[in-house]
DNA sequence: CGGCTTTGACCGGCGC
DNA sequence: GCGCCGGTCAAAGCCG
């Protein structure tokens, strides 16, 4: 398989979905589009999903959420920041699941962890086969399903499962660099460490 | 030859 | 209790 390392280029951001979680946590969400002359603008997301929604808040106020209760996902060229509030920093732990829906021609797009297929399998009222990933990472229990949009094809619906316990291949950490990420690369907060120099 | 995908089998949860 | 359905396993095949 071509893992190319560009994701389609004309996907569109469409909407920000949902996780789904027993614990009355509120999440707040925001992304990010990257444009490709590498500008970037907030944008507040709609919730229609059936699911849970998650509360889809103040896009724009980063600064107001520490950092480290932060996870963040880069899908292709949309990098999506996810802030806990309430302190929730270790309810980010295996279990939690967040889904992405995108336009996208691609089935899998580049999130910048190295993911390794396990199953496939068809899903009762869809047309489509749901396609089920482990990160390839010793130790990493990170799982991620892939389905296409059983409404519309041409979007795909990326499930994130746990949060990976190490670095990505390709990181960018967001306090230190401008948000301009190429693909592939995640996006992660940066270590604790107070003094930057 | 090693790593990855494919694919059918198997298993557990859940609803009837 | 039974059957359906979603998720995972694992053997075999493929490809670089």
């Amino acid at each position: 398989m071509d893992s190319s390392p560009n994701p389609n280029p004309n996907s569109n951001f469409t909407s920000l979905l949902y996780h789904e979680n027993d614990n009355p946590f509120e999440f707040e969400l925001s992304d990010y589009f990257i444009t490709d002359d590498g500008s970037e603008e907030d944008t507040v997301l709609e919730s229609n999903s059936p699911e849970k929604v998650i509360d889809g808040g103040s896009a724009g106020s980063t600064s107001a959420t520490p950092l480290d209760s932060m996870q963040v996902i880069v899908l292709g060229n949309y990098i999506f920041i996810i802030k806990c509030k309430n302190g929730a920093k270790k309810e980010m732990g295996t279990g939690h699941r967040v889904a992405f829906r995108m336009q996208s021609e691609l089935e899998v797009l580049d999130d910048g962890f190295k993911w390794r297929k396990y199953g496939k399998k068809s899903v009762k009222n869809s047309p489509n086969p749901r396609n089920y990933y482990k990160c390839s990472n010793v130790g990493c229990h990170v799982k991620k399903r892939v389905e296409r949009d059983r409404e519309d094809s041409s979007y795909v619906i990326t499930t994130y499962e746990g949060v990976h316990n190490h670095e990505s291949p390709c990181i960018v950490y967001y306090n230190r660099a401008p948000l301009i990420i190429p693909s592939g690369y995640a996006l992660q907060a940066p270590p604790q460490s107070s003094s930057s120099h």
